[in-house]
DNA sequence: AATGAATGAGTTTTCATTCAT
DNA sequence: AATGAATGAAAACTCATTCAT
């Protein structure tokens, strides 16, 4: 992961990355050769080891990238209705997941195959479920949240169900629209996390 | 996917098939090879190819045989509370995914690898949902469900819900145990179906 | 090249003769495989072994068979017109040529692959060409031939002439028929071998 | 079939073309491997590949070369003596022949193997009939050859008489030298060409 | 005799990475 | 920095032949 000094090695290096991204969607980690890459950045495969270490660092790179621009849906616990925000940031959640939904799955063969990439899942999993958490805990607090709800192990699950359905929405093809999904799952938080009467 | 005649040939197909899920659950798919795949099931490589034309051709086979035993989570609309037969069909669910774990990632792996499986994967998942949506179709006419919810939707949500859950627990480690993903499992899918009072 | 004692054994050595020249034509003899002919001919891959020791052998004996009824074309010294009896072994000779074509064709192959094959050949071609040579002398003789022609290097070229004709004719597809092709040969033949009366 | 860029990518291209007409006039097309080649070559197995795709690639440009300087006999019609080019081009053509002969022994192995070798040899063998059979034409304008002829199917049968006649003398190694050989092809194509007086 | 499975040496081909220029 | 060629260790797959039943 060398840093360019010249105008020139940027160039290359910025193209290199650029037609990673571009390779990877086209063919997956596994499938993709240096060559194709380099072929596309329209330079020499020598090149490529001049500013990446390896195919497994440039996809680094690439995912680093893109996910720059994700936007994670949260709930607002000072709002009035917690929900609102959760609404609007699910809707981008679902723009965003099929926008790059190629590198999705991408992400989803490295992370099957190299333990380094799963460990990254975990952690970004881990810390968006612990903020959502917190929030919980506090709608909790506020009797905004069934108190019965473990606030970490719901917020995974809430989570989770999310992140699912789009995977199955946008790589593997259901066809439902995002204002459907946004929809079912607006609902569903907030079934699932507001206080029961019954019970 | 030649059938054996004779009893020899079971033999070394069996030791073939209970082999490449051993490698496959150490190494993964793209990383196994059949020559361990073959020392391990303790048969020249030439007799890997009298069962099976590929490697992939052989995973579908572990895969199958693994997938027997598992029991699908169901709701009972029948049954005076329809969440009593779900709890325990998340449990044996969760206890399933845990010993399967390591084959479960390698199916995520494939499924990021080759479209065949991920179709296969899809399938799977729309006919388990459509069944618990029927079962939620039901709830709604006996008044036992949220009407205002998309019956396939929320099973699809609530489907991945739990699979996710387990992907995180079983396969990147997260440390809750069993009985801690039922009963919030439990308690989500009760709290999201069940009829809103307010609302 | 066991010879069979029984019945049964007759029958599956000859299955797998007839089978062998199915294959062969269709698939050359580099490109057959003894699974293939076992397959086509009905029984076990290992029954081959028990009647041929290799597919050279196998090919040999195919080779035998179709041969047993090609005619060779032949000068008749002793007739009023010596030519007479050759247009007719012509004619049945590329008739011959035509439903053997593909046979024709492996047999090209093993002799470009095989010395043994190739000696065959050679063999072949010198014993037809030795016989056409001496009625060519006794024709020479008679004053019926071109005294200046080398008997045995005419009898060669004349004899090869017809079975490039052939090749180019039946194997490689060209288009003109076999009347055609006989006329030629025929009227060469006579040119080439009448005495001259100006040179 | 790569082309070079640099110095040092030519001068590998051209070793392997070397070794590969060495080997395979030594070990034929079947029998050759590429790792031989690239042994005889100097260089990494992995090489050949970035200069063919195969061995056939191989082949076809190990034959071109061949045949760049191969000379077609040829009648020409504008002498006095049509006849007096042919017996210097048949000379050159057994010559060259003899050089080549492994290779055309080759030549006849991938023919016998490959509908696409079969087809390029068909229609060189179509090419060359072609010219002779138009001078074949203009000579029997001028009266110069029997009017009775056919001149393509003439000119086939002549042309394969020569080649043929190359391929046992060199080949299948007849013994009879280059002089006697152009004797005889001389003679019998003055013969079969020249107006017959009686016929 | 027939069967059908087992064998494993032998080859092609791929491709990440290195290297000389 | 860039280039483009060289490298050679893999790995999959084939198939004639052998062998136990």
């Amino acid at each position: 992961m060398t840093v360019p000094t010249t105008e020139r090695g940027a160039r290359t290096r910025a193209a290199l990355v650029a037609a990673g991204r571009t390779v990877f969607e086209r063919d997956g980690f596994t499938d993709s050769r240096i060559a194709d890459i380099t072929r596309e950045a329209g330079c020499a495969t020598g090149s490529f080891y001049t500013w990446f270490a390896s195919k497994s660092e440039l996809l680094s790179v690439v995912l680093y990238e893109a996910q720059r621009d994700v936007v994670v849906p949260r709930l607002d616990a000072t709002a009035a209705d917690p929900f609102v925000t959760l609404t609007e940031g699910h809707r981008r959640y679902f723009e965003n997941y099929q926008r790059n939904a190629r590198l999705m799955l991408v992400l989803e063969e490295v992370a099957a195959v190299d333990p380094a990439f799963r460990e990254l899942r975990r952690r970004r999993g881990e810390a968006l479920a612990r903020r959502t958490a917190t929030t919980i805990e506090k709608m909790q607090g506020d009797g905004l949240a069934d108190p019965a709800l473990d606030p970490y192990a719901t917020a995974r699950a809430l989570d989770g169900m999310v992140s699912h359905l789009a995977y199955y929405a946008f790589v593997l093809g259901d066809t439902f629209d995002i204002d459907a999904l946004v929809e079912t799952t607006d609902r569903i938080w907030r079934n699932a996390l507001s206080p029961r009467h019954q019970t």
